[in-house]
DNA sequence: TCAATTTGACCCAC
DNA sequence: GTGGGTCAAATTGA
């Protein structure tokens, strides 16, 4: 091995004994109440160094090791993956001889909302990444994704495209969710959001603001307590509403059974 | 200098 | 084979 794949594996061997220590650590904290995820995790890890190592170590031999992770992840190792690892502790490109494959290019058909909208401000920061002629517009789509894509893992993405008549109006679809906070956010997390007790909905009244949008946190469509019809749920998420329409989303079960909503005021 | 945008190339689903 | 989504080098601008 030359001296930087050495410096690598002595980095991915510092990083194995971290997990290594932090696992002992975790141990014997959780013990008491009982809980066992934090092994698993933990093991992933550490199975993500030992693959890499074992990766790292075919650039000289020529060949990959597959090696065990753990119980639950089988054999399983992406080389892309540890590649890129490697490409950005090393601050090099490191390939094997040919060129690198780019991700997927899966097409998303579910968990998109559409909204029409005078403005591409929604209180979040977006990045554009890339602009496309459309067959038969007259108008290019434009493409984003948030701008803490890379520093906070959040993966919304949105296309935004001129309506093709008079009104200047633009056809905004949004994919996924922000796991990020916007600029301009009042958030009310745990409870019901309602009349009485909801800071936001007295902050409205004081001032009469138009609701853009009402964001559900995207774990809580696993939760059973959360509404079952995603369908009308996502549609009404991103429908702009006044604040005398507040009674309404009530009365579709969007706000009053949620434990978090972000309300976003324009 | 660095972050954001532009834009041609690449890639994949259809 | 084509259209559209994404990447990434080049360019722009603060």
């Amino acid at each position: 091995m030359d001296k930087s794949k050495e410096r690598v594996a002595e980095i991915l061997i510092k990083g194995r004994n971290s997990a290594k220590m932090l696992q002992n650590l975790l141990r014997r904290k959780v013990d008491n109440d009982g809980s066992v995820s934090v092994d698993n995790i933990v093991m992933e890890i550490m199975g993500s160094f030992v693959d890499s190592l074992s990766v790292l170590n075919s650039f000289h031999t020529g060949k990959f090791c597959r090696v065990p992770v753990s119980p639950h992840m089988g054999l399983a190792c992406s080389l892309d993956r540890v590649l890129e690892f490697c490409s950005e502790e090393t601050g090099k490109n490191l390939t094997l001889g040919v060129r690198k494959r780019r991700g997927s290019y899966k097409r998303r058909t579910i968990d998109s909302r559409v909204k029409t909208s005078c403005t591409i401000e929604d209180g979040y920061s977006w990045r554009k990444y890339g602009q496309k002629e459309i067959l038969n517009s007259k108008f290019p789509r434009c493409y984003f994704r948030c701008t803490h894509k890379h520093v906070l893992g959040c993966k919304a993405l949105k296309q935004v495209q001129k309506l093709e008549d008079e009104t200047n109006m633009l056809h905004i679809t949004y994919f996924g969710y922000h796991t990020c906070s916007p600029s301009n956010t009042f958030s009310h997390h745990g409870g019901v959001l309602d009349r009485k007790n909801s800071k936001i909905y007295h902050n409205l009244l004081d001032n009469p603001l138009t609701i853009t949008n009402v964001q559900i946190n995207p774990s809580l469509e696993k939760d059973p307590s959360s509404p079952k019809d995603t369908e009308s749920l996502t549609t009404l998420v991103w429908k702009e509403i006044m604040i005398n329409d507040l009674e309404c989303f009530k009365n579709y079960g969007i706000l009053s059974d949620i434990p978090f909503a972000n309300v976003f005021i324009s």
